[in-house]
DNA sequence: GTCTATATTTAGATAGAC
DNA sequence: GTCTATCTAAATATAGAC
């Protein structure tokens, strides 16, 4: 593995575990033991570090993003709902100190807020169809509030986790996908509905 | 008004608008027209304006949630989330950059951790109660789910809307009460239910 | 209580030898 | 590509005069 690439996993895995604003460029170079500036060789500043990270996280969503809308089933939704809060995680640095982040690199911002919206369409899209298929009984303003509880929920479930327990536990995946699952749930039919709430005892 | 009252009342202001990480003690100084060395003869160090204002949130909030529980009903609800919800406002600065503050002051972790369980208690009471009196129809599961979705929902709202919006807007507050509203309708009588859902007329 | 001037610390970044 | 040594800038904090 090249030092360039070390450099970017290991940065990840430091901005994860410890928080950004916690990761000095000193502290990567010391934890792949090499010298700053051999880091600063390869990168010309922490910013660099974090625009090809803050890339990579944008091609891992739109690719998922992409993918379905309209012949997703519940099932499947549970299916996809795990590829996208497995993709948060992957890059949940930028997740759990997201305000903070986007104040200290405002060129992240205008793309992570086009993210959230691709997000909103794909639930709009994915819910309306539902309803076209008289599994899911819900008006346009409840579509749009299940909508805005969806995105809020994916987007600050591992911050809440954090912050209540200390740390992301094993399971913050898990219980974040049956959480939402839980919002969409009341809509559904009532069989439908038992087998959601019954993912509680398979899952957690 | 005494110099150490300004210096909090303009901290606290300038923490809202600006973020806490981006508000240095040499700004607030500058902002109040008073030296650094004014500043840190009343307080000894930033973690003690932070200790301070700490301090006043916690005070405003657990006078909030001592009040209520059993004899809530769902027009109180909208009320009490009011109460909630501005408080959090007054100090946005804390939820916005949440997961960095509590790295920054660990002292202050534990302590939000115990306002969240205060809310979740007061959040199962209500819930339950109104359980007991036939308004409110769901499983103790469902409670459970419920809660977990409130506590998050009102916590990070205010992050929420800033991120999306790139601040935070004027209606903020109303929608953030709203959609909390709207994630407990599903579970209540259809005449309560279609009374939420035609609070978004009235109110956004 | 308040000021000016300065010290300390630390993170980000560069220069130049090898 | 990598190292050592060093620089710069910014934020926190202190000393001592008034």
């Amino acid at each position: 593995m090249k030092t360039r690439d070390r450099i970017l996993h290991t940065s990840l895995r430091l901005f994860n575990e410890m928080g950004e604003p916690s990761v000095t460029t000193l502290f990567i170079a010391d934890e792949l033991d090499i010298s700053p500036g051999n880091l600063y060789y390869h990168f010309k500043s922490k910013t660099d570090i974090l625009e090809e990270l803050f890339q990579q996280f944008e091609e891992c969503m739109y690719s998922i993003l992409i993918v379905p809308e309209s012949e997703m089933d519940i099932e499947d939704l549970w299916f996809y709902l795990h590829l996208i809060f497995e993709n948060i995680a992957k890059f949940q640095f930028l997740y759990k100190d997201l305000v903070t982040i986007m104040a200290k690199y405002p060129q992240f911002e205008k793309r992570f807020q086009k993210i959230l919206n691709t997000k909103r369409k794909a639930s709009i899209s994915v819910l309306e169809n539902a309803r076209k298929n008289e599994r899911l009984h819900a008006s346009t303003d409840e579509i749009e509030a299940l909508t805005e509880q969806i995105i809020l929920t994916t987007t600050f479930w591992l911050s809440y986790s954090s912050v209540r327990e200390g740390q992301v536990a094993d399971d913050a995946l898990a219980r974040g996908v049956y959480q939402v699952m839980s919002v969409v749930a009341p809509f559904l039919e009532p069989e439908r509905r038992a087998m959601i709430n019954g993912l509680k005892d398979a899952y957690l």
